[in-house]
DNA sequence: TATAGAAAGTCAATAATAGTCAAGGGAGGG
DNA sequence: CCCTCCCTTGACTATTATTGACTTTCTATA
């Protein structure tokens, strides 16, 4: 009926909720030793389950006491860009950039302020690479699109 | 949860915040023994928490009263940081750039969600790039430097 | 002023975590 | 029956913390 990877899921689920900041901090030793599973089960339950498309954000340290924080944070409909960021990395050109980012802060996504550094990010840092391995265009596309999908994921933590 | 080293950071940053001038000086000997570790352990501390990225200098002297002083240090300039990063590309790891930008939300030259924004351009969008043409670490060093430097250029526009 | 001893610094080894990835398993649909 | 999509595991990798042996520097005082 349910899966192991299920009964993880709600375990943090009920974790969550019960927590005053929609925050905790675990082990993932520990959590894989109370499920008699492999650690790296945990790692695959974070990925598909608690990722920032379903609303969490997950930081963490390896080494002595080392530890998986997962955090519920709100999503909205910054989402569906995100996606197609995703799918459409080669061809995310300098100008679709320009234009996403006036047409995020024409909607107070963000402030202007914002705009200049995501440009910064996006556009200056890009310009002048010629020097550096990855030159070709659908390269330089390719990191613009994982830049601007960060930063989106970011503002999407933000908004609301 | 807490490391023995989170520990030793926690206290000294209390000495810190309860100094008159944002500055404190110890004996990494005494210190060690407080805390009943290895004095090395001290060091330690010193290096990955108490450094210039995260807004600290350290100086010290060896030999009969020899101390180690921790000074908070607030930037008035973003100039010298990138000249350093200029100078400093194939360096800049990861963690260098989470604890400047830390450093930057600590003195409040970018909001937190600021913050969020440049880790997301800087650090996430550089971790899964091994598909694209330059994975070496030294290029990505380098392009999170650029995108870095680029952003605080941005930065110091606004504050003028 | 020379020097012994009292600091702090460096570095490599080990331990304690977490992350990645590829291979295999099993249930359900065509 | 076989294909696909999840799930699950384990071997390997990466990161962070801790220690101790050895080195360097400086002060105090003989």
């Amino acid at each position: 009926m349910y899966s192991l990877c299920d009964s993880i899921e709600n375990y943090i689920i009920r974790l969550i909720d019960n927590s005053p900041n929609q925050t905790i901090t675990i082990q993932r030793g520990k959590l894989a030793n109370e499920f008699d599973c492999a650690p790296s089960q945990i790692n695959y339950v974070l990925t598909t389950r608690f990722n920032v498309f379903r609303g969490f954000v997950v930081e963490s340290r390896r080494g002595g006491s080392g530890y998986i924080r997962i955090m519920r944070v709100p999503i909205d409909r910054l989402e569906p860009i995100i996606i197609y960021l995703d799918s459409n990395e080669e061809l995310l050109k300098e100008s679709d950039v320009e234009d996403l980012i006036n047409w995020l802060e024409r909607e107070e996504f963000i402030t202007p302020r914002e705009g200049a550094l995501i440009r910064a990010a996006a556009i200056d840092a890009l310009e002048k690479v010629a020097d550096l391995d990855f030159s070709s265009v659908t390269d330089r596309n390719q990191m613009r699109a994982r830049i601007l999908k960060e930063i989106l994921i970011q503002i999407l933590r933000w908004v609301e």
